[in-house]
DNA sequence: AATGAATGAGACTTCATTCAT
DNA sequence: CATGAATGAAGTCTCATTCAT
């Protein structure tokens, strides 16, 4: 009761500003949404504005209110992908310990991410984007089971170029083939394998149940 | 002096004519060498005529005489790239039988091709390009060694994706920082124990002389 | 105390009314005040919709409720300044009579003002701005003086060109470089010569006080 | 008759280059012949590459192929017309010495220049052009005058505001009604005037013959 | 009135392709 | 064949204008 201001001003400011945020968010949504199929089917280059507005439904000049080219929205989408990984992924993986479970964790829930969501594995093959967390989290990983003597390889980042290169060229083929079943299996088999694990372990480190991930497939239609 | 190669060619070919077959040879190799060095600096997508013109040289119109577009310039380059890789490679392989040493020598082959020949590295690495052959030959090696029980894998494109996988990453890595000399050899030991070899065998593969291959690096400079 | 101010205004006004029609007179001030000086920054046709409305402060939407186009602004901004050039300089000059007389004091009140107002300078530099009735008193003036014996030129549109142009140039460099004080004094001397004026009344001319102008700058910061 | 050499090559190559060479030179002229009528109408900001290219009878692209944007295309265009000055009145003007007469003799040619030259003079009132050597010059003949005791001014900025001004304006009206006959001969008298210049000198300086100058139109139709 | 997100026409710019020499 | 000036389709980007809230 302090003030005496006749307060309908605010109150509608207010309210304005709320609708414009919401819509504004709203766009956003469905021009990064967009981007995301967008560079998926068509990879970092070849994508012109058109394809993004007409996928988004929006009007040209409406793009260039969020993003002044499409490299930045590359980067945002990238962004924005991170984000949601470290949601579903990265999030799991926090209370695991032991190098050789997480590793084998990560790679399952990353195959199995990529089964689920075939926009995002695209999006990750065609991009080879892949946030700096992971890399960093990998080469712990790595280093840590190697000195727990779990792991036997010549180097650290010819093991990080195993991990990776492997799953990249069968996510690569998960784009373009239909895979089995056990495909996330069979990959993490062969990781491990590749990084010396002994095979008994290879079997217990694939014989646990994996933990639940908050969600595996993004909202977006 | 003309008169006593050992020629192939028809044999009335007159000053003339041949003058102008060989410029036309010295132009086009121009061009795709420049267009090597283009793609493997830019990628696929990335390059205009005018950076193959300005890198080899010639004038805008000359180009069309040779190629009706970038895509066709990729192909021949690909394509010129995989005779080249014959020569060297696949050659020295020819005689080779058992799968595991055959697997392991084109392995080593490859990686050390790939240090000697930065330009070629690049290529591979941004094209994403490899001949039929080279899977065709690579899948062969993979079936007989694990019915010969060398190796052990849960599945014959698993198998792949990791030799594969893994080398595009450690050659992807070749084009950023250097690695050392043992570069090559760290490839192949994770590759191997990947594909299941026993950790003995390994170490023998490993110890074998490579063959001579005819040229390491091809002759553009 | 809303009752008692002078009123041209109609009488029963609302308090609702009453706080719109100020708001609303707030609201174009701040509009065309921001126009003066983007004007003057950039000239009458680079500017966009969006400097006015940054420098003003108000939304996008808000000035198309007042003006329709940037020349409409540019319009209204010029009829403004020319308004307040009639209660600075016209009036004070509406007591003078002798045609020398009032050029002098013409030239040397612009040229004060310019000092003092240097975003009006810079306004009437760049969009070339001088209204109907200062060509017309001035045309007045000079056929006077040369009526009365005291002008010599050749022709009435020579003469004009040499006051109009010779003040705009003084201008112009005033918004680029320090003046010196005797500045407008100075300008209005060599106008005078060029107008034929005998030295002595020249001497003359510029010895007079000159007369009190009701404000010098205008009121907006 | 030195060398042997296949002296067909040098000859086609000379040939093409100098036809290529000239087909060039044509079209950077029609460019900025087609530039200079399309400033002095428009001024400097308002015409787009549709307006150049249109008037030159070019094709979008080949406008590219010459200047990077319109603000190039201006500085060439302004470029070529000192050059065309310099050819013109700079040149006729070498042989005086005389500072008042020097004075006189640029006023007079320059203003014949812009009656004769519509479109230069259009362009120069437009987009304000004038050249260094012309402000260079002409601060020199000022300095040398009031230094003879010739002229008699309260300071030499003031002085060149007075030249520049009254003929830009002079010129302005010119590009907006018919002008008698004596136009250049009245600009000239005010402005000596105004220079404090003795007025018998002032009948002096008028009554001398104009030196030939090389040409006084330019080329382009 | 005031707001600011959305719009799309119209400008700018690039670059593959043609063609006369 | 080689040359490189000229071309114009296809893309990018800006900004005046509309409109629901």
């Amino acid at each position: 009761m302090q003030a005496k201001r006749p307060s309908k001003e605010p109150e509608v400011v207010d309210h304005r500003t709320r609708v414009g945020r919401e819509r504004r968010a709203r766009t956003q949504s469905r021009i990064i949404e967009a981007a995301l199929h967008v560079f998926a089917g068509k990879g970092p280059d070849a994508p012109v504005i058109e394809d993004f507005i007409k996928t988004a439904g929006v009007a040209r000049g409406t793009f260039y209110n969020y993003y002044k080219s499409t490299d930045e929205l590359l980067e945002a989408t990238s962004k924005w992908l991170e984000d949601d990984l470290i949601m579903s992924i990265e999030a799991a993986m926090e209370e695991l310990n032991d190098p050789v479970e997480r590793l084998t964790t990560g790679v399952l829930l990353w195959m199995k991410k990529a089964e689920s969501d075939p926009a995002w594995c695209a999006f990750v093959v065609r991009v080879r984007h892949h946030g700096r967390l992971v890399e960093r989290q990998l080469a712990g990983d790595l280093r840590a089971g190697l000195r727990a003597g779990d792991f036997s390889f010549p180097s650290l980042p010819v093991a990080r170029d195993l991990v990776i290169g492997t799953m990249r060229e069968a996510m690569s083929r998960m784009t373009q083939e239909r895979v089995p079943k056990t495909h996330a299996e069979d990959v993490a088999r062969v990781v491990l394998q590749g990084l010396g694990l002994d095979s008994r372990m290879v079997e217990r480190a694939l014989s646990r149940p994996l933990p639940k991930i908050r969600r595996l497939a993004r909202s977006i239609e």
